[in-house]
DNA sequence: AAAATATAATTTGATTAGCGAATAAAACTT
DNA sequence: AAGTTTTATTCGCTAATCAAATTATATTTT
């Protein structure tokens, strides 16, 4: 393997672990699990989702996205409502306290990560993004590309 | 927040994204959970292992470790040899067959990736690696840089 | 050298995650 | 109206995960 190609997968992969690291941390920061964290950050980032959006966002199957949502009802993060056009589906939107609980928990990674990237020059910033968006294509060239999983930074925004 | 610092981070999460579905695909060709894939490929790749040092790289505490490698050595993937300097430590090792098996399994993320990166033009190349690394070291700026997870293969032996 | 402390792996007991298959209800299709 | 599809849920089961307790071995202190 070409040298640079390694170099880059082995960027890439201390970037991962980072990532993934910091999802345990905060999700214990949080009281939750990490699979129970996300779906709160899908629901509260889209307002309200079915538990088929969940399943298809977060990339679990209908049932764990029903039991995930269990969990979060019984701590009285979401709530659950039938739809009345579509008595099939059912909405699962975030009480208070789950809006209260994320933001509560900014996440420290992204928390960092924007204010180094914000104190970059300029041209260096651009050059980030445009490397960043040309490893995503690539990597979701093999994979069909599946939904917008996180659009979870939502949690920021005031 | 920056519009280029949100559209850096989205960016990442479809990398993030990629990569997770990629690893529960590459799990199930080989008939391996993720986390023992895990396991598998951070024992290949240093040689042999301790289940500390596993439970380090792998990010889960040194009973999931276990219970993991106890997986793995019951597929007859992994061997654990007692240390003679230290009783104490156990050495996990791949089998012909466990080294067969990732071979057999060539990550197509990472082979879709590394195809198109050696296709890019010099300059290109260069840039992403920089970018890569820069996102790196800033997102472990944060968490403090726990257990370097690439340092694979470095251990000991002969 | 004996006692105390530390380290490594494992076992135990519990919770959570996750899947597939089955079920139930509602909405579409023909 | 009958059949098909979609949505959510339930059920049974396996795996992952952790914390605490346990066992064996090393190291350090007295």
């Amino acid at each position: 393997m070409e040298d640079r190609t390694e170099t880059s997968l082995i960027a890439l992969r201390r970037i991962l672990r980072a990532t993934e690291l910091n999802a345990r941390t905060l999700a214990r920061a949080t009281g939750l699990t990490t699979p129970q964290l996300i779906v709160l950050e899908i629901v509260v980032a889209a307002g309200r989702a079915t538990p088929k959006d969940i399943a298809g966002k977060a990339g679990v199957g209908q049932a764990t996205a029903t039991s995930l949502v269990d969990k979060l009802e019984a701590r009285k993060l979401v709530t659950r409502t039938r739809s009345e056009r579509d008595k099939r589906v059912v909405w699962v939107a975030p009480t208070e306290e789950g809006k209260a609980l994320l933001s509560a928990a900014p996440d420290p990674l992204q928390k960092t990560f924007s204010e180094q990237f914000q104190a970059l020059p300029d041209w260096e910033q651009g050059m980030i993004v445009a490397a960043l968006e040309r490893v995503g294509a690539m990597l979701n060239a093999g994979a069909l590309d599946a939904a917008p999983l996180l659009d979870v930074g939502a949690v920021d925004r005031k």
